[in-house]
DNA sequence: CAGAATCCGCGTAGATACTG
DNA sequence: CAGTATCTACGCGGATTCTG
């Protein structure tokens, strides 16, 4: 039997997998999303309310180059940046949706499922 | 307009999301399910060849205490202890074949789009 | 076999200051 | 407005040693 190593070094899920398990990424994605799908840059900022001006630049050029979104900058005084989720990028989020809806639906049962762990009494140990 | 943070600071999908998004715990559940739902910890460890003891008990205590992963100890001599995937655990992995079948079918036009980013020349300032 | 305990490097992310 | 540039910290995860 193949180790799951051996198969996961190649593996496009852990290809993707990389490039959203960080803190913002799904976050970004999904305000887009809800937004009509373009947003400019304080406009997330704002939205995300506590984001810090690194980490968004950080994730958008992230995602920007993962062609989930695209940056589009217009020249004028003040400038004016908007982001849009590209057709990938909504590909993904409708992902996401599937994932909240798990998410939704089982919470409960995960946070009855800790709750009972952490009142678990510790196994005593044997005489 | 409700910022993402407000709504997302008691969001199941957060809560999920963090329990999840970290290096190991998707191909630990991965490995189970793959291998009959059923596995003994050593086996696991050579099947995901490359964590360390640490890590994977930290894992899977984290999917137990999550109610993913259910721990069954034998009292015997050498111990014999067997990790199980749960109906919630089964639940869950299933999002992960999803997942994997959308990584599987873009993971070739984030590649590219990758390439086209970094090969792309860096604008030049205007003089 | 199935861990517990400890030490430590490194990267992610936050805070702050500055700029075209 | 939309960034860039630094500095710093905190914690995840790895390596090692030891145990019932």
């Amino acid at each position: 039997m193949d180790t799951v190593q051996s198969y996961l070094h190649a593996c496009p899920a852990r290809t993707v997998l990389e490039a959203i398990t960080n803190k913002w990424t799904v976050l970004v994605l999904t305000s887009l999303r809800s937004n009509g799908g373009t947003m400019r840059f304080n406009e997330l900022r704002r939205f995300l309310d506590g984001i810090t001006q690194k980490m968004l630049t950080q994730t958008l050029r992230s995602l920007e180059r993962d062609g989930m979104v695209r940056r589009t900058v217009y020249p004028t005084v003040p400038p004016r940046v908007d982001y849009s989720v590209t057709e990938l990028g909504t590909s993904l989020g409708e992902l996401f949706n599937t994932f909240g809806e798990w998410a939704n639906e089982n919470v409960d049962r995960i946070m009855a499922a800790r709750t009972e762990f952490d009142t678990r009494p510790a196994p005593e140990p044997v005489n």
